[in-house]
RNA sequence: GCGGCCAUAGCUCAGUUGGUUAGAGCACAAGAUUGUGAUUCUUGGGGUCGCGGGUUCGAAUCCCGUUGGCCGCCCCA
């Protein structure tokens, strides 16, 4: 039995998880049909400069890489971005704007397998690409959420905490922080979160300690949670950068206010991003419970489809996973179970009965209905047990005395009446009672 | 890559100081029941006790190694 395992980090889905996962799946691309989004889909294994190119050799230790029979050094995907930029690059000229794209496939990161995290697992990827403004952060946030609340998920449940790049960078700046330094205090904001004041460890000792009212300053930044406080803090420090920014700050928080999705959103700045390609608006999907892991995560990188050879196009994304996503809506009881469901169990008497049915079974299915029949003979009474277990709403008796009579009965699983039809009937009969149940 | 805890039937678990053929509930299957779904009862299949080695007259039990899982660190695109 334990011969031969799968590898770790690497699920199998019997039925029941399957049918789990094709819920995240129906409801992610009923989203994304909703906002005009149209799917694509890339191959699973790259060369692995694809991956270098964007995020550098390190992270290579979290690739599952290998050299191929013909010598090539290639990688399973780990994530979407650089695929789709490359995809959007190659045609950038042809394609209609905005170009909105989603996806939803399996990736693989060689990690240790935690909670909310594997090794291979699936994501809803959804870009937007030529559009430079915060309209497409709205139109993508707004699918963002509501990627989550198809579920029912509401705002109770989870928030989406909104950043700024550019922001961060301006305002470090304008403290008198050069790039190296800054990149530190980035990294340090990222896990203040988590660590406290042991999250500047790593920029003391790089950098020596950061003035004291320079971190004040910085530790403030960190605590503004509203447009109000953002702009009372950037006052002082003026220019038309921030304005700018100020602005494209207030279109965005407006749009999503409008779109009613005010209480699903909050200013969050000790949202970075780990330090990758992002260069504007950055933002993650959390429980409000913070008991998980981030179940999404996205922002701008208006520079990556032209590092990776395509022309100059401005681009926002954002990638929702199945593992923490999963583990939510089971938390909030909002996974379904998922059974056998049968629109119609027929029950058989006998040999000859059955040959009788299966013309009608045949013109059943042919017609849509999930029809099930036993496959071997049953005595009747355990027919009608595996019938109610089927999920089936009706039941089609084909016995010696209905035969005998040339009609087939119809009995309703829900109210167990019952009731007679023409053989030659049956298949119209069923239909109207279907048609007649929606 | 590093550290802690864990591993017995498909699932949840019991298993005494090391001692006969390793158990229960659930699930699955057959029957009681050859024309109607519940309940109940009877019966059955299913285990190299994760794997390998060691100690011992004797190991699910003790020791070492290994693989896998969970949790934390690193990382999180």
């Amino acid at each position: 039995m334990a011969q031969f395992q799968s590898l770790p980090g690497f699920r199998e889905f019997y039925p029941d998880a399957l049918a789990r996962r094709s819920h995240l799946f129906r409801g992610w691309r009923r989203a994304a049909h909703a906002y005009g989004f149209s799917e694509y889909d890339a191959p699973v294994l790259e060369p692995l400069d694809l991956y270098k190119a964007k995020s550098g050799d390190e992270i290579e230790a979290q690739l599952f890489s290998f050299t191929d029979k013909g010598g090539r050094e290639v990688a399973l995907r780990p994530e979407m971005t650089p695929t789709v930029c490359r995809l959007v690059g190659a045609k950038a000229n042809a394609l209609k704007r905005p170009i909105k794209w989603f996806s939803i496939g399996e990736f693989y990161r060689y990690e240790r397998a935690q909670k909310g995290r594997e090794r291979a697992f699936f994501q809803f990827n959804c870009d937007i690409f030529g559009e430079p403004g915060p309209e497409a952060e709205i139109e993508l946030i707004g699918l963002l959420v509501q990627a989550l609340a198809g579920f029912g998920l509401g705002p109770q449940d989870f928030y989406v905490r909104l950043s700024d790049r550019t922001l961060w960078l301006h305002y470090l700046a304008a403290l008198g922080l050069n790039e190296v330094q800054t990149r530190a205090v980035l990294g340090a904001v990222d896990k203040y979160e988590k660590m406290g004041d042991d999250a500047f460890k790593a920029y003391t000792e790089a950098h020596g300690a950061l003035a004291d009212d320079t971190k004040a300053k910085i530790l403030a930044f960190l605590g503004v949670k509203s447009l109000e406080a953002l702009e009372a803090m950037l006052a002082p420090v003026g220019g038309d950068a921030l304005a700018a920014r100020l602005a494209d700050w207030r279109k965005l928080l407006g749009g999503l206010r409008a779109m009613g999705l005010g209480d699903f959103v909050e200013v969050d700045f000790g949202v970075v991003r780990g330090l990758a390609y992002y260069t504007g608006f950055v933002f993650e999907a959390f429980d409000r419970k913070g008991e998980l892991r981030a179940i999404a995560g996205g922002g701008r990188y208006d520079d990556l489809v032209g590092k990776l050879g395509g022309p100059a196009l401005p681009a926002v994304g954002f990638a929702i996973g199945d593992v923490t996503m999963g583990l939510l809506l089971e938390q909030r009881g909002l996974m379904p179970s998922f059974g056998p469901n049968a629109d119609v169990y027929v029950v058989i008497g006998g040999e000859a009965e059955r040959s009788a049915a299966f013309g009608d079974i045949a013109g059943l299915r042919a017609a849509g209905l999930r029809v099930e029949y036993p496959l071997k003979d049953l005595a009747f009474g355990k027919q009608f047990k595996v019938a109610a277990e089927s999920g089936a709403k009706l039941a089609l008796i084909y016995g010696g005395d209905e035969l005998a009579k040339g009609v087939v009965k119809l009995r309703d699983l829900t109210d167990r009446s019952e009731h007679e039809v023409p053989r030659e009937g049956v298949v119209d009969a069923v239909r109207d009672y279907f048609t007649a149940w929606d």
